[in-house]
DNA sequence: ATAAAACCTCAAGTTTACTTGAGGTCAAGA
DNA sequence: TCTTGACCTCAAGTAAACTTGAGGTTTTAT
Protein backbone atom coordinates (compact mmCIF):
# COMPACT_ATOMS: atom_id res chain seq x y z
CA UNK A 1 0.00 0.00 0.00
CA UNK A 2 2.83 2.14 0.87
CA UNK A 3 5.19 1.37 -1.86
CA UNK A 4 2.96 1.71 -4.46
CA UNK A 5 3.89 4.20 -7.06
CA UNK A 6 1.68 7.60 -7.14
CA UNK A 7 0.90 7.32 -10.53
CA UNK A 8 -0.63 4.08 -11.76
CA UNK A 9 2.28 3.28 -14.26
CA UNK A 10 3.72 -0.24 -14.81
CA UNK A 11 6.16 0.02 -11.47
CA UNK A 12 8.00 -3.26 -10.67
CA UNK A 13 6.30 -5.68 -7.90
CA UNK A 14 8.35 -7.45 -5.40
CA UNK A 15 7.60 -11.25 -4.75
CA UNK A 16 5.29 -10.13 -1.84
CA UNK A 17 3.28 -8.29 -4.06
CA UNK A 18 2.79 -10.52 -6.42
CA UNK A 19 2.15 -13.19 -4.06
CA UNK A 20 -0.78 -10.98 -2.43
CA UNK A 21 -2.03 -10.33 -5.51
CA UNK A 22 -2.04 -13.58 -7.31
CA UNK A 23 -3.01 -15.83 -4.61
CA UNK A 24 0.40 -18.15 -4.58
CA UNK A 25 2.99 -18.49 -1.82
CA UNK A 26 6.22 -16.68 -1.93
CA UNK A 27 7.91 -19.92 -2.23
CA UNK A 28 5.90 -20.99 -4.85
CA UNK A 29 6.81 -17.86 -6.85
CA UNK A 30 10.72 -18.82 -6.36
CA UNK A 31 9.99 -22.47 -7.28
CA UNK A 32 8.30 -21.42 -10.38
CA UNK A 33 11.24 -19.26 -11.36
CA UNK A 34 13.82 -22.19 -10.69
CA UNK A 35 11.52 -24.44 -13.37
CA UNK A 36 11.67 -21.48 -15.71
CA UNK A 37 7.84 -21.02 -14.96
CA UNK A 38 8.39 -17.35 -14.14
CA UNK A 39 11.36 -14.84 -14.91
CA UNK A 40 12.53 -11.72 -12.87
CA UNK A 41 14.84 -9.08 -13.06
CA UNK A 42 16.80 -7.80 -9.68
CA UNK A 43 16.89 -4.53 -7.39
CA UNK A 44 20.32 -3.42 -6.65
CA UNK A 45 19.55 -5.34 -3.29
CA UNK A 46 19.11 -8.74 -4.97
CA UNK A 47 15.54 -8.41 -4.89
CA UNK A 48 13.12 -10.07 -7.37
CA UNK A 49 11.02 -7.36 -9.31
CA UNK A 50 8.20 -8.56 -11.82
CA UNK A 51 6.36 -6.77 -14.32
CA UNK A 52 3.17 -6.81 -13.97
CA UNK A 53 2.88 -9.33 -16.63
CA UNK A 54 3.94 -12.15 -14.58
CA UNK A 55 0.41 -11.88 -13.03
CA UNK A 56 -1.17 -12.73 -15.95
CA UNK A 57 1.31 -15.49 -16.60
CA UNK A 58 0.48 -17.18 -13.30
CA UNK A 59 -3.23 -16.66 -13.60
CA UNK A 60 -2.35 -19.01 -16.65
CA UNK A 61 -0.81 -21.08 -14.84
CA UNK A 62 -3.31 -21.54 -12.83
CA UNK A 63 -6.33 -22.09 -14.50
CA UNK A 64 -3.47 -24.87 -16.66
CA UNK A 65 -2.96 -26.74 -13.23
CA UNK A 66 -7.03 -26.48 -12.61
CA UNK A 67 -7.63 -28.38 -15.88
CA UNK A 68 -4.51 -31.17 -14.32
CA UNK A 69 -2.41 -30.12 -16.93
CA UNK A 70 1.90 -30.61 -14.95
CA UNK A 71 4.21 -28.06 -14.70
CA UNK A 72 6.42 -29.52 -16.95
CA UNK A 73 3.79 -29.22 -19.65
CA UNK A 74 2.79 -25.53 -18.88
CA UNK A 75 6.40 -24.94 -19.18
CA UNK A 76 6.72 -26.13 -22.62
CA UNK A 77 3.56 -24.14 -24.11
CA UNK A 78 4.40 -20.97 -22.14
CA UNK A 79 8.10 -21.30 -24.10
CA UNK A 80 6.76 -22.01 -27.27
CA UNK A 81 4.77 -18.74 -26.74
CA UNK A 82 6.46 -16.20 -29.53
CA UNK A 83 5.75 -12.72 -27.95
CA UNK A 84 8.72 -13.79 -25.46
CA UNK A 85 7.31 -13.90 -21.79
CA UNK A 86 4.07 -11.38 -21.87
CA UNK A 87 1.39 -13.72 -22.97
CA UNK A 88 -1.25 -11.65 -25.45
CA UNK A 89 -4.77 -12.39 -25.72
CA UNK A 90 -3.90 -14.40 -28.66
CA UNK A 91 -1.77 -16.53 -26.92
CA UNK A 92 -3.96 -17.14 -24.45
CA UNK A 93 -6.41 -17.87 -27.37
CA UNK A 94 -4.05 -20.53 -28.74
CA UNK A 95 -3.22 -21.87 -25.39
CA UNK A 96 -6.96 -22.29 -24.07
CA UNK A 97 -7.78 -24.01 -27.15
CA UNK A 98 -5.13 -26.44 -26.97
CA UNK A 99 -6.11 -26.96 -23.07
CA UNK A 100 -9.71 -27.06 -23.34
CA UNK A 101 -9.19 -30.05 -26.32
CA UNK A 102 -7.22 -31.88 -22.97
CA UNK A 103 -10.14 -31.17 -20.14
CA UNK A 104 -12.49 -32.40 -22.79
CA UNK A 105 -10.73 -35.60 -23.53
CA UNK A 106 -10.50 -35.73 -19.98
CA UNK A 107 -14.29 -35.76 -19.13
CA UNK A 108 -15.16 -37.73 -21.93
CA UNK A 109 -12.51 -40.49 -20.22
CA UNK A 110 -14.33 -39.95 -17.05
CA UNK A 111 -17.88 -40.19 -18.35
CA UNK A 112 -17.17 -43.24 -20.06
CA UNK A 113 -15.40 -44.63 -16.63
CA UNK A 114 -19.01 -43.40 -15.16
CA UNK A 115 -21.18 -45.10 -17.43
CA UNK A 116 -19.36 -48.62 -17.35
CA UNK A 117 -19.54 -47.90 -13.68
CA UNK A 118 -23.33 -47.59 -13.25
CA UNK A 119 -23.37 -50.87 -15.58
CA UNK A 120 -21.52 -52.56 -13.12
CA UNK A 121 -23.03 -51.45 -9.96
CA UNK A 122 -24.98 -54.09 -8.04
CA UNK A 123 -24.46 -56.84 -11.07
CA UNK A 124 -20.90 -58.23 -9.45
CA UNK A 125 -19.71 -58.79 -12.26
CA UNK A 126 -16.07 -57.22 -11.76
CA UNK A 127 -14.50 -60.08 -12.97
CA UNK A 128 -10.42 -60.07 -13.84
CA UNK A 129 -10.79 -60.92 -17.43
CA UNK A 130 -14.43 -60.09 -17.93
CA UNK A 131 -15.66 -56.72 -16.63
CA UNK A 132 -15.29 -53.77 -18.72
CA UNK A 133 -14.33 -51.65 -16.12
CA UNK A 134 -11.09 -53.73 -15.44
CA UNK A 135 -9.99 -53.05 -18.74
CA UNK A 136 -9.12 -49.70 -19.82
CA UNK A 137 -8.31 -50.11 -22.91
CA UNK A 138 -8.57 -46.18 -24.20
CA UNK A 139 -9.48 -44.80 -20.95
CA UNK A 140 -6.19 -44.37 -19.71
CA UNK A 141 -6.55 -41.96 -15.94
CA UNK A 142 -3.90 -41.61 -15.00
CA UNK A 143 -3.93 -38.24 -13.13
CA UNK A 144 -1.49 -38.60 -9.96
CA UNK A 145 2.32 -38.09 -9.52
CA UNK A 146 5.16 -40.00 -9.53
CA UNK A 147 6.17 -43.35 -11.90
CA UNK A 148 3.06 -45.10 -13.30
CA UNK A 149 1.85 -48.29 -13.42
CA UNK A 150 2.70 -49.28 -17.05
CA UNK A 151 -0.70 -51.37 -17.88
CA UNK A 152 1.08 -54.49 -19.78
CA UNK A 153 -1.47 -55.51 -22.03
CA UNK B 1 0.63 -73.25 -15.77
CA UNK B 2 2.62 -75.92 -14.49
CA UNK B 3 1.58 -75.41 -10.60
CA UNK B 4 -2.04 -75.10 -10.98
CA UNK B 5 -3.75 -77.48 -8.55
CA UNK B 6 -5.34 -79.79 -10.91
CA UNK B 7 -8.71 -79.62 -9.66
CA UNK B 8 -10.30 -75.80 -10.26
CA UNK B 9 -10.55 -75.25 -6.56
CA UNK B 10 -9.59 -72.82 -4.40
CA UNK B 11 -5.91 -73.08 -4.01
CA UNK B 12 -3.91 -70.82 -2.83
CA UNK B 13 -1.91 -68.30 -5.04
CA UNK B 14 1.72 -66.82 -4.76
CA UNK B 15 2.53 -63.30 -5.71
CA UNK B 16 3.51 -64.10 -8.72
CA UNK B 17 0.39 -65.10 -9.74
CA UNK B 18 -1.37 -62.53 -8.36
CA UNK B 19 0.62 -60.29 -9.89
CA UNK B 20 0.06 -62.18 -13.39
CA UNK B 21 -3.28 -62.43 -12.88
CA UNK B 22 -4.31 -58.62 -11.91
CA UNK B 23 -1.65 -56.86 -13.61
CA UNK B 24 -0.21 -55.63 -10.53
CA UNK B 25 3.65 -55.67 -10.21
CA UNK B 26 4.88 -58.41 -7.60
CA UNK B 27 6.66 -54.77 -5.74
CA UNK B 28 3.15 -53.55 -5.50
CA UNK B 29 1.14 -55.91 -3.69
CA UNK B 30 3.86 -55.78 -1.18
CA UNK B 31 3.12 -52.23 -1.02
CA UNK B 32 -0.62 -52.69 -0.86
CA UNK B 33 0.34 -55.27 1.42
CA UNK B 34 1.84 -52.70 3.80
CA UNK B 35 -0.85 -50.41 3.33
CA UNK B 36 -3.52 -53.08 4.48
CA UNK B 37 -5.14 -52.63 1.27
CA UNK B 38 -4.45 -56.30 0.70
CA UNK B 39 -3.68 -59.26 3.20
CA UNK B 40 -1.89 -62.62 3.15
CA UNK B 41 -1.33 -65.81 4.54
CA UNK B 42 2.28 -67.26 4.63
CA UNK B 43 3.54 -70.73 3.46
CA UNK B 44 5.80 -72.84 5.97
CA UNK B 45 8.86 -71.08 4.27
CA UNK B 46 6.88 -67.80 4.68
CA UNK B 47 6.05 -66.62 1.43
CA UNK B 48 2.78 -65.51 1.02
CA UNK B 49 -0.46 -67.15 -0.28
CA UNK B 50 -3.35 -65.49 -1.21
CA UNK B 51 -6.88 -66.55 -1.18
CA UNK B 52 -8.67 -65.72 -4.78
CA UNK B 53 -10.51 -63.08 -3.59
CA UNK B 54 -7.61 -61.02 -3.59
CA UNK B 55 -8.35 -60.80 -7.15
CA UNK B 56 -11.72 -59.25 -7.17
CA UNK B 57 -10.21 -57.08 -3.83
CA UNK B 58 -7.18 -55.56 -6.29
CA UNK B 59 -9.84 -55.61 -9.07
CA UNK B 60 -12.17 -52.62 -6.99
CA UNK B 61 -8.42 -51.07 -5.79
CA UNK B 62 -7.47 -50.56 -9.40
CA UNK B 63 -11.55 -49.23 -10.46
CA UNK B 64 -11.47 -46.76 -8.00
CA UNK B 65 -7.89 -45.74 -8.65
CA UNK B 66 -9.06 -44.89 -12.05
CA UNK B 67 -11.82 -43.07 -10.66
CA UNK B 68 -9.42 -40.82 -9.01
CA UNK B 69 -9.93 -42.17 -5.32
CA UNK B 70 -6.65 -42.14 -3.14
CA UNK B 71 -5.25 -45.11 -1.78
CA UNK B 72 -6.22 -44.05 1.54
CA UNK B 73 -9.36 -43.60 1.26
CA UNK B 74 -10.03 -47.12 -0.81
CA UNK B 75 -8.60 -48.62 2.28
CA UNK B 76 -10.89 -46.71 4.51
CA UNK B 77 -13.88 -47.88 2.18
CA UNK B 78 -12.53 -51.66 2.01
CA UNK B 79 -12.31 -51.26 5.67
CA UNK B 80 -16.02 -50.56 6.63
CA UNK B 81 -17.13 -53.62 4.49
CA UNK B 82 -18.95 -56.03 6.97
CA UNK B 83 -17.49 -59.14 5.29
CA UNK B 84 -14.07 -59.09 6.17
CA UNK B 85 -12.25 -59.42 3.14
CA UNK B 86 -14.00 -60.95 0.97
CA UNK B 87 -16.24 -57.71 -1.03
CA UNK B 88 -19.44 -59.50 -2.10
CA UNK B 89 -21.30 -58.27 -4.51
CA UNK B 90 -23.34 -56.56 -2.12
CA UNK B 91 -20.49 -54.85 -1.19
CA UNK B 92 -19.48 -53.58 -4.43
CA UNK B 93 -22.97 -51.81 -5.02
CA UNK B 94 -22.46 -49.72 -2.13
CA UNK B 95 -18.76 -48.62 -2.79
CA UNK B 96 -19.41 -48.27 -6.67
CA UNK B 97 -22.38 -46.48 -6.14
CA UNK B 98 -20.54 -44.13 -3.61
CA UNK B 99 -17.64 -43.94 -6.06
CA UNK B 100 -19.72 -43.20 -9.24
CA UNK B 101 -21.18 -39.88 -6.94
CA UNK B 102 -17.62 -38.93 -6.36
CA UNK B 103 -16.80 -39.37 -10.26
CA UNK B 104 -20.16 -37.30 -11.10
CA UNK B 105 -18.67 -34.62 -9.20
CA UNK B 106 -15.44 -34.60 -10.85
CA UNK B 107 -17.30 -34.62 -14.04
CA UNK B 108 -19.01 -31.71 -13.15
CA UNK B 109 -16.74 -29.78 -11.61
CA UNK B 110 -14.49 -30.43 -14.85
CA UNK B 111 -17.29 -29.20 -16.87
CA UNK B 112 -18.37 -26.30 -15.44
CA UNK B 113 -14.24 -25.40 -15.44
CA UNK B 114 -14.83 -26.07 -19.32
CA UNK B 115 -17.41 -23.97 -20.12
CA UNK B 116 -15.41 -20.94 -18.50
CA UNK B 117 -12.64 -21.64 -20.34
CA UNK B 118 -15.24 -21.61 -23.31
CA UNK B 119 -16.08 -18.70 -22.82
CA UNK B 120 -12.77 -17.14 -22.16
CA UNK B 121 -10.77 -18.49 -24.97
CA UNK B 122 -9.87 -15.31 -27.45
CA UNK B 123 -11.74 -13.01 -24.92
CA UNK B 124 -7.91 -12.07 -23.61
CA UNK B 125 -10.22 -11.41 -20.07
CA UNK B 126 -8.00 -13.27 -18.34
CA UNK B 127 -7.38 -10.52 -15.43
CA UNK B 128 -6.70 -11.37 -12.24
CA UNK B 129 -9.73 -10.12 -10.36
CA UNK B 130 -12.13 -10.23 -13.00
CA UNK B 131 -12.33 -13.46 -14.33
CA UNK B 132 -13.85 -16.14 -13.03
CA UNK B 133 -12.05 -18.82 -14.54
CA UNK B 134 -9.63 -17.14 -11.89
CA UNK B 135 -11.79 -17.40 -9.12
CA UNK B 136 -12.50 -20.76 -8.39
CA UNK B 137 -15.40 -20.57 -5.86
CA UNK B 138 -16.82 -24.76 -5.79
CA UNK B 139 -14.35 -26.03 -7.91
CA UNK B 140 -11.84 -27.22 -6.73
CA UNK B 141 -9.67 -29.10 -9.03
CA UNK B 142 -7.31 -31.03 -6.80
CA UNK B 143 -6.03 -34.19 -7.98
CA UNK B 144 -2.18 -33.93 -8.01
CA UNK B 145 -0.58 -35.56 -4.84
CA UNK B 146 1.77 -33.50 -2.24
CA UNK B 147 0.90 -30.98 -0.32
CA UNK B 148 -1.91 -28.64 -2.16
CA UNK B 149 -2.05 -25.37 -2.18
CA UNK B 150 -5.16 -23.77 -0.32
CA UNK B 151 -6.87 -21.12 -2.00
CA UNK B 152 -6.68 -18.22 0.90
CA UNK B 153 -10.00 -16.26 -0.05
C1' DA C 1 21.07 -82.98 -5.43
C1' DT C 2 21.38 -78.75 -7.63
C1' DA C 3 20.76 -74.87 -10.20
C1' DA C 4 17.60 -71.48 -11.54
C1' DA C 5 13.49 -69.05 -10.71
C1' DA C 6 10.69 -67.02 -7.41
C1' DC C 7 10.42 -65.09 -2.75
C1' DC C 8 11.58 -62.38 1.44
C1' DT C 9 12.94 -58.00 4.09
C1' DC C 10 14.29 -53.45 4.56
C1' DA C 11 16.23 -49.30 3.08
C1' DA C 12 16.46 -45.94 -0.17
C1' DG C 13 15.19 -43.75 -4.63
C1' DT C 14 11.63 -41.41 -7.95
C1' DT C 15 8.26 -37.84 -9.42
C1' DT C 16 5.37 -33.72 -8.71
C1' DA C 17 4.55 -29.63 -6.55
C1' DC C 18 5.56 -27.30 -3.06
C1' DT C 19 6.79 -25.97 2.02
C1' DT C 20 9.90 -25.30 5.96
C1' DG C 21 13.99 -23.91 8.07
C1' DA C 22 18.52 -22.04 8.88
C1' DG C 23 21.46 -18.34 8.53
C1' DG C 24 22.12 -13.94 6.63
C1' DT C 25 20.88 -9.28 3.89
C1' DC C 26 17.92 -5.09 2.68
C1' DA C 27 14.73 -1.41 3.40
C1' DA C 28 11.77 1.64 5.96
C1' DG C 29 9.61 3.63 9.87
C1' DA C 30 10.25 5.31 14.84
C1' DT D 1 20.32 4.52 14.67
C1' DC D 2 17.96 0.67 15.32
C1' DT D 3 14.58 -2.58 14.89
C1' DT D 4 11.39 -4.86 12.38
C1' DG D 5 9.51 -6.89 8.27
C1' DA D 6 10.45 -8.37 3.82
C1' DC D 7 14.00 -10.71 1.03
C1' DC D 8 17.74 -13.95 -0.34
C1' DT D 9 19.93 -18.74 -0.89
C1' DC D 10 20.30 -23.42 -0.18
C1' DA D 11 19.22 -27.72 1.76
C1' DA D 12 16.02 -30.70 3.29
C1' DG D 13 11.25 -32.24 4.27
C1' DT D 14 6.40 -33.77 2.70
C1' DA D 15 2.89 -36.57 0.51
C1' DA D 16 1.37 -40.24 -2.74
C1' DA D 17 2.20 -44.35 -4.97
C1' DC D 18 5.31 -47.06 -6.24
C1' DT D 19 10.06 -48.99 -7.89
C1' DT D 20 14.85 -50.51 -7.29
C1' DG D 21 18.47 -52.77 -5.08
C1' DA D 22 21.15 -55.45 -1.89
C1' DG D 23 21.70 -59.54 0.47
C1' DG D 24 19.65 -63.79 1.69
C1' DT D 25 15.93 -67.87 1.62
C1' DT D 26 12.45 -71.16 -0.82
C1' DT D 27 10.64 -73.68 -4.46
C1' DT D 28 10.71 -76.20 -8.33
C1' DA D 29 12.33 -78.39 -12.22
C1' DT D 30 15.91 -81.32 -13.88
Amino acid sequence: MKTESQFCGPADLSVGQVAARSGVAVSTLHFYETKGLIASRRSPGNQRRYSRDVLRRIAIIKVAQRIGIPLSEIRAALDRLPNGCVPTAKDWAELSAAWKDDLDRRIETLTRLRDHLSDCIGCGCLSIDACRLRNPGDEQGSQGPGPRFLEAN
